[in-house]
DNA sequence: TTGAAAGCGATACCAC
DNA sequence: GTGGTATCGCTTTCAA
């Protein structure tokens, strides 16, 4: 196991550490035998000893919110993937939202010494300033400004992405559009990028913003039944809507629910729109209209934005924006 | 940064050590005047030169088959939460079922003299030669016989879950009851423990086997899109069904849909149960009938067993079942 | 072409 | 109480 074993054989630690590495001059012979054994024996360098030599992990961490939703998930999967075929491993950590496990793995993450870390955003806004000062760090589903020089952070426009969600409405035709949203953020929704990219869509169009059209929920609850009540409030008031923006799928999900239990119609008297495109929009009945957000994307140039700044390079661009698109499906065709 | 720049400040690397690890004897004075000037410099201990000394890393390396699927990013999180309470550090690794992936990686990590391994079986049977014989190793979602003496696995009864399935819609009076499995797998169905609980809660029904109604899949496309083609190439036949038990959710909605769209109620005329108990069952419509598998102890009795392994400790029990519930909703129980 | 020896950072022993 | 020193496994430099 040990190279000693390796070595013992029949040649020194350097030799042998030449042959398994492929450096310096070796002859075929050696190198031979040297292999040979080292199958035989089922060696394997060791990593801490390696790592303390070369002062590098070739490890990057990356910490996630809540790895059982699954866009987080498909992002680390998408994460891992390029950074292994860069020749990194990744380490993924799940926070479950909580801001002690939060800066307890950024603490344990440094000392492991990794090369670069992947921060992604979570309902919770990350706490920027626990960030290590040094290492190449990208920050993913949010745009932010760095704490040093080798910080990118990626995301998609979410302005953008409301705005486009609102359009695809009223360029079916809606009229009364509500926006409906579920964070447990204390930022007031008025001043989020969310609302300005509703209000703008509707200004374009030139339609009245109705402020009994603005429904947000706090995240006490799973957001569907959250959601859910929302609407259910906003018809038994006796509001008139004809188009639902909702800020997820799963909010949409309980805004259908709640509007087909008022007996309308979801994709002819209201129309709906969710955000991420998760699976559940294609398995859903109706299917959902929802903003893809090319997860993938948003990954990979994460992975290569972070393998650059690893290799030591200066990125021109220190926010990515990566863009996204409206699929189109029942809750907004009709059948 | 390094320990030489908080040792120079005042006491020797030893101490420093001493001090940094509450080892050995210190003086108080001393104490403070190093843990300031480490807080100060942000010193942060170096991994690798630590476990390169204790020869253990406290680090474990789960293998995922597709992290992307809730059922295992669940029992990700909840291993990675259980072995962090531990004091050990996860690594988790998505092979996307990829062999070749799943072999580098379990190489990377006996590479990094990982403390424990926890392999998570996937669609495609794990292949178990590849495990090391050495380190202390759990295998989940999936019973088998270790290569070595610290190894467990953990999964639920499987045949007993599809006995539960198959009994559940016979209680409900169903005589018609219609297996659908979706599996990429060679092994024939027929051998499978799905089959054989099925068959076996028929028997004890007396209810007779008809191999019309036992229905397999590839798994070559989603496998919602194939159920919902072998179901409606049954009722197309003209095959009656009364009752399907399904292998998973997925499995589930594409013969719900399947039913629905030749005019069917699912609930009264078809009662439907699949399998998993994902986010999706409850979300869908009809709300599914499904078997939770109690993930979240399914993850902490895995990660118990290989904190005992690690420990040193010899397990009494190398097999562990968990129990599984059957969780009934709409699509077996009606309106 | 090969190998002896230094040194990465931390710890544990044992003198002082 | 404190600190010098050997050691973990590996790579690298330099001499043979």
């Amino acid at each position: 196991m040990a190279p000693a074993t390796v070595a013992q054989a029949t040649a020194s630690k350097a030799t042998v550490s030449n042959v398994l590495n492929g450096t310096g001059r070796v002859g075929e012979e050696t190198r031979q035998r040297v292999l040979q054994i080292a199958e035989r024996e089922g060696y394997v360098a060791n990593f801490a000893a390696k790592s303390l030599r070369a002062a590098e992990t070739r490890t990057v961490g990356i910490v996630t919110p809540d790895i059982s939703n699954v866009f987080f998930s498909s992002i680390v999967m998408r994460l891992e993937r390029e950074l292994y075929n860069a020749g990194y491993a990744s380490f993924a950590c799940d926070t479950e939202n909580d801001p002690q496990r939060e800066a307890s793995y950024i603490k344990s993450m440094l000392h492991k010494q990794v090369d670069g870390l992947v921060f992604v955003n979570g309902k919770r806004r990350l706490d920027l300033s626990a960030l290590p000062t040094k290492v190449p760090t990208v920050v993913l589903d949010r745009i932010t400004t760095g704490t040093h020089e080798r910080f990118v952070s990626v995301d998609n426009d979410v302005r953008q992405m409301t705005h486009d969600m609102t359009k695809t409405l009223l360029d079916r035709g809606c009229t009364r559009v509500a926006l409906v949203a579920v964070s447990a953020s204390s930022h007031p929704l008025s001043e989020s990028s969310r609302y300005l990219g509703y209000v703008e869509a509707l200004a374009e169009a030139g339609v009245r913003l109705d402020q009994n059209l603005v429904l947000r929920g706090m995240h006490s609850r799973p957001s569907n039944i959250e959601a859910a009540e929302l609407v259910s409030g906003l018809l038994e008031r006796g509001g008139s809507v004809d188009g639902i923006v909702a800020i997820g799928d799963r909010v949409a999900i309980g805004a259908v629910k709640a509007i087909e239990a008022h007996g309308l119609n979801v994709g002819s008297d209201v129309l709906v729109i969710g955000c991420d495109d998760t699976p559940i929009a294609r398995l859903f009945t109706p299917t959902l209209s929802s903003v893809n957000r090319n997860v993938d994307k948003l990954a990979s140039r994460a992975a290569e934005a972070l393998i650059a700044l690893m290799n030591g390079e200066v990125l021109e661009q220190a926010q990515i924006i990566v863009d996204r698109q409206v699929v189109e499906r029942t809750s907004t065709l009709g059948q």
